[in-house]
RNA sequence: GCAGGAAUGGCGAAAACGGCAAACGCACUUGAUUUAGAAUCAAGAAAUUGGGAGUUCGAAUCUCUCUUCCUGUACCA
């Protein structure tokens, strides 16, 4: 009988299918274990064979838990909504939810003849109106919930409300804007409801907000930072201009610090806390007032109080080395304290900031800019004065768009004062600053520093703290660069808000009315007037009496009838059918993969957004796989997400996953062919003929030369020479057109264009299929070839990032169907350890499809199975518990590349046993099972087994059969190994060095020396020094 | 710039604790089988762990230093 995988894979997951093995149930006296892998967009290209490696290892994981008697929930689904499907349907006019669906059918598909042990009956896809319903609800959450920093936790902004009524906002602590202005309880109930709305949008956890956005008039849509290059459009290179949006945001700061600390308890690799620690960016220090001296620009008589300048700085210990003040150029104060004198100038600088994108300030670290205002500060102590400028090394959307300068302690403050002559008093004891900034916390001992003088870096800090908060001109504060996340989109396929407009003010629709379902629409587009594509939906409007969206009529018969209009913005001015305009803009990508996690728990549930008993049953997610781009975005939100739906007492656990792993990518190596170009050796003589060289150049053939003949021959062969060398026929029909009174042809060398070419075309030589090539693309149809002098064609290959355009892809069909499901899990796995990128040769699979067929040989010959009753062997035994013993360790360490190996050695050490042992090969197949779970199925039961292989008891490792007598001990002589000798393992030391010593080899490597000294370390190693 | 990670044969890699470097596989060579190829079987060759120093009886592994590469990023006060 022979391997036949195509038919033992078809039929093991038909029969997954139909038994549901894979279902994990809510109750279960077992334990819990829950693997998740981060869900895939399913994109119109489908699956290449670099997507399931991740897959693949926590399917792995997920097996050997129900070997381990755990009950285990792997669900599977897709993250459907977004922007490719948006795209295309703008193209082509095709409705997103109709090409998602195709692509969730393809993905389907081949995830399915992977072998993947998902529980599909959990199924869930963030576009679908029976999940988003939750996403939906969650943000009414956000948007009735405020941050107490006293509880430290969220709240229902009814508290909130109730504390207004009582004692106004005074004593408020919460998470807020930073120009929230105080008011009493009087005052509070005595402002219109527009008025308290206002307000406590302020607080909310989810609030509309001014957000600047990068705007690409051309294209009507927004555009992300990095679809921005060199200030215009990645795509058609439009121009971008930056443009003030009202949008939603969500209050992840008032999270920060939880965010941070939760890092501590939880098991996700260093490379991403480290990058979340990053992001949430904490700095220590305090903010201290400067207050600006009056000057012709603003006299102290024309405001009550002078200008005050606020700063945060990191080091307050130094307060008494500053000599300057910067401010960001976008600053509210520069236009108010600017001088007439140096205005003109103020005002160039300005405009030349704003030219420049953030990216160009971001990169160009080297060049110093800056202009003086004229203005000047007092000295919080000296009450000297400073002088106040401008420069763009000062972000405005960090801290407070300003700060103290202290250039003998900060590079760039120093660089600064250097360019512009600026002083730089030195206020560090015995340090040199003629050179550099010195910005050493640790070896600080400050001095020309009033009261600080002496102190270290940690006193200093304390006492200059204390002495600012005696004047009143400064506190101990802690500052974040974590930034509240805009929430809004200006998309179509995307989820919906659940939200209308009363004059201007967002008001909920009631959870009962969940979900609100995106609105058909004729274009996807924006619409003329620059709303988001929503904007063109007739029926999307809220009927605030029936409950339900309605047709857009309704709004306009108000506005007819109270002649009433509508604002640019969407804002009704008045209306008495209770019919309100709807929320134009979508939930962004990251809103429905901020939640998925516990839905799985009970995905189905229509009523809530998972019970209870689900959510206290599964907990949390045990094992998450995927990948480390997330870092940042999804994995950041998720937390605060989580830690929300924590305060709120939804979820028993503030982080939803426990342990964190993230696998690398898998790399194509690309094929590339050389396409010579026409050159010329000799420019100088034939500069007169440029007209001529350049029609010459538009004709000249297509010629692909292979590579190896290409590097070694470049710089030697011109073209004439080629034409004797090959066959050649167009190539000479070209030289012979040439005028060479105008060109000489033995001018005429070539150069190369390197192009990709497919990789199925090449084999594992790197031979190209020159037949393939030539009728892939029309322009190659007539092309001549220069191969090698063998006749064969080598293409170079290259390793690159796996993607359609570079045509390096692979797809996990064709392995499937040319070498199974096994071979391809296993082989992903054998290529090298899940976290680490590395590059994908097809070639390679022949050596774990040999392994299968040899393991299948193991079991069964000709005749059907061979396995027999008969004893083991202690051999047999030995090879089986060491792979228990190994395989154990790997899986449990996530190095799964390394069990393949073992896998490996113990089938061919049985096989070289002769091994047919039941009690061998039995225990053996469920060990690889995770692995090739379709060959393990099928040989289990050929054995005679009824039931599915995937929750027999994993194999027990038995110490015993491992025991040795005797060790071959490694002889080295001074450190380097020579022979080795086969000695008893309860040998003592003595006895050990008295019979190496007497041993004839080591007289032989000694040649009549005495050893110096003589190292025995029983059960490793004897090393003889001398 | 900063942070995190990496560097071992022609290629992917292996080597908890410092103790036989290169297991396992690809590719390669030779032979057998075969009409040929594929497949299978048997045999074989190669390479000193990015460079330099140190600790040690002994270093891929620990320390210092330099180089190169990858990933992330924020001129963050």
């Amino acid at each position: 009988m022979k391997y036949n995988f195509n038919e033992i894979e078809a039929k093991w997951q038909k029969y997954w299918a139909d038994n549901q093995t894979f279902k994990a149930d809510n109750h279960s006296e077992k334990p819990k274990y829950y693997v998740l892998d981060m869900f895939p967009y399913p994109s119109g290209a489908g699956l290449h064979v670099g997507h399931p490696l991740g897959y693949i290892a926590s399917d792995i994981y997920a097996r050997y838990k129900r070997h381990k008697g755990f009950n285990v929930l792997h669900p599977q689904g897709y993250d459907s909504f977004g922007l490719p499907a948006e795209q295309y349907a703008i193209q082509t006019g095709q409705h997103p939810a109709i090409t998602t669906e195709e692509n969730i059918k393809t993905y389907r598909r081949q995830l399915d003849q992977i072998g993947f042990s998902f529980d599909w009956s959990r199924e869930i896809r963030t576009s679908d109106p029976s999940y988003y319903k939750w996403t939906q609800w969650i943000f009414i959450q956000l948007f009735n919930s405020w941050y107490n920093y006293d509880s430290d936790k969220a709240e229902n902004i009814n508290t909130l409300i109730s504390v207004f009524e009582k004692e106004g906002n005074a004593n408020v602590n919460a998470a807020c804007d930073d120009d929230v202005v105080d008011f009493t309880a009087v005052e509070w109930n005595n402002f219109s409801s527009e008025k308290q709305q206002e307000i406590l949008l302020q607080y909310r956890l989810t609030y509309l907000a001014e957000t600047e956005v990068n705007w690409c008039p051309a294209l009507g849509t927004v555009l992300a930072n990095d679809e921005i290059v060199n200030g215009v459009s990645e795509r058609g290179g439009h121009p971008v201009v930056r443009k003030k949006m009202t949008q939603w945001s969500m209050r992840i700061s008032a999270y920060a610090e939880r965010l941070l600390q939760g890092l501590e308890a939880i098991d996700w690799t260093d490379s991403l806390k480290e990058s979340q620690r990053n992001w949430i960016g904490k700095s220590v220090g305090a903010s201290v007032t400067f207050n600006v001296l009056p000057n012709e620009k603003c006299h102290s008589e024309q405001s009550e109080e002078s200008h005050k300048i606020s700063v945060f700085t990191t080091r307050p210990d130094t307060i008494f080395g500053v000599s300057f003040m910067t401010l960001a150029p976008e600053h509210e104060l520069v236009t108010q304290i600017t001088t007439d004198e140096q205005k003109a100038e103020v005002e160039a600088y300005i405009e030349a900031t704003a030219k420049r994108s953030e990216r160009d300030r971001m990169a160009d670290v080297k060049t110093i800019s800056g202009v003086f205002t004229g203005a000047y500060a007092e000295h919080p102590f000296t009450k000297e004065p400073i002088p106040i400028w401008i420069g763009d090394y000062v972000l405005a959307s960090y801290g407070t768009g300003a700060v103290m300068a202290v250039p003998c302690g900060d590079q760039r403050d120093y660089d600064f004062a250097k360019h512009f002559n600026i002083p730089i008093p030195n206020i560090f004891e015995g340090v040199d600053i003629s050179e550099e900034a010195f910005a050493d916390k640790e070896n600080t001992k400050i001095t020309n520093s009033d009261f600080l003088n002496g102190l270290n870096y940690k006193k200093a800090t304390k006492r200059a703290i204390y002495e600012l908060e005696q004047i009143g001109q400064g506190e101990g504060k802690t500052n974040y660069r974590l930034r509240d996340a805009v929430f809004s989109r200006q998309r179509y396929w995307g989820e919906p808000f659940p939200v209308y407009y009363v004059n201007g003010m967002p008001q909920m629709i009631d959870a009962k009315h969940l979900p609100i379902t995106l609105p058909e629409v004729e274009k996807y587009l924006p619409t003329e007037t620059g709303e988001p594509p929503l904007g063109n939906a007739t029926t999307w409007a809220w009927d605030t009496k029936n409950n339900k969206v309605v047709s857009n009529e309704m709004l306009k018969q108000v506005q007819h009838d109270n002649k009433s209009s509508v604002s640019s913005s969407g804002v009704e001015t008045s209306q008495h059918n209770g019919v309100y305009p709807l929320e134009l803009n979508t939930m962004p990508g990251w809103a429905g993969s901020s939640q998925y996690f516990n839905r799985y728990m009970d995905p189905h549930n229509d009523t809530e957004i998972f019970s209870q008993e689900a959510v206290n049953y599964w907990q949390q997610v045990d094992l998450y796989i995927g990948g480390s781009e997330h870092a940042t975005g999804h994995l950041l939100y998720a937390r605060f997400w989580q830690k929300f739906m924590f305060d709120l007492g939804l979820v028993p656990v503030d982080e939803f996953a426990k342990k964190l792993i993230n696998q690398g990518m898998i790399l194509g190596t690309s094929a590339f062919v050389k396409r010579l170009t026409l050159m010329w050796s000799n420019t100088a003589r034939n500069i007169e003929f440029e007209d001529y060289k350049i029609s010459l150049s538009k004709n000249f053939p297509t010629i692909i030369c292979s590579n190896e003949f290409y590097e070694k021959n470049s710089n030697y062969l011109l073209l004439v020479d080629l034409v004797e060398k090959f066959n050649l026929p167009k190539l000479k029909e070209f030289l012979n057109s040439i005028d060479e009174d105008k060109i000489k042809i033995n001018d005429l060398a070539f150069g190369d264009d390197e192009i990709h070419a497919d990789v199925s075309f090449v084999n594992s030589s790197d031979e190209l299929d020159i037949k393939a090539f030539k009728n892939w693309r029309s322009e190659f149809k007539d092309a001549e070839f220069i191969t090698e002098e063998d006749g064969a064609f080598k293409v170079k290959r290259d390793v690159e990032k796996m993607s359609k355009s570079k045509y390096n892809v692979v797809n996990p069909d064709s392995i499937c169907e040319d070498y199974g499901a096994d071979s391809l899990r296993l082989y992903e796995m054998f290529l090298g350890p899940l976290e680490q990128y590395k590059p994908w040769n097809t070639a390679g699979i022949t050596g774990v499809h040999g392994f299968l067929k040899k393991l299948w040989k193991l079991y069964v010959d000709d005749n059907g199975i061979k396995v027999t009753n008969e004893e083991p062997s202690q051999d047999s035994l030995k090879t089986l518990h060491k792979t228990i013993k190994k395989v154990e360790e790997d899986i449990e360490n996530f190095s799964f590349n390394t069990s393949v190996s073992t896998f490996m050695i113990a089938v061919n050490e049985l096989t070289a046993q002769k091994c047919t042992s039941r009690d061998i090969l039995e225990p053996l197949i469920v060990l690889i099972s995770p692995y090739a779970p379709h060959i393990a199925e099928e040989l289990w039961s050929q054995l005679g087994h009824g039931e599915s292989i995937s929750t027999v008891p994993f194999p027990k490792f038995e110490e015993k059969h491992l025991v040795e007598s005797s060790k071959n001990y490694p002889i080295s002589f001074n450190g380097k190994m020579r022979f080795t000798l086969e000695l008893p393992l309860d040998m003592s030391k003595e006895d050990i060095e008295k019979i190496v010593l007497a041993h004839d080899k080591t007289q032989e490597q000694l040649q009549g020396r005495t050893p110096k000294k003589v190292i025995v370390v029983p059960g490793k190693i004897v090393n003889i020094v001398g």
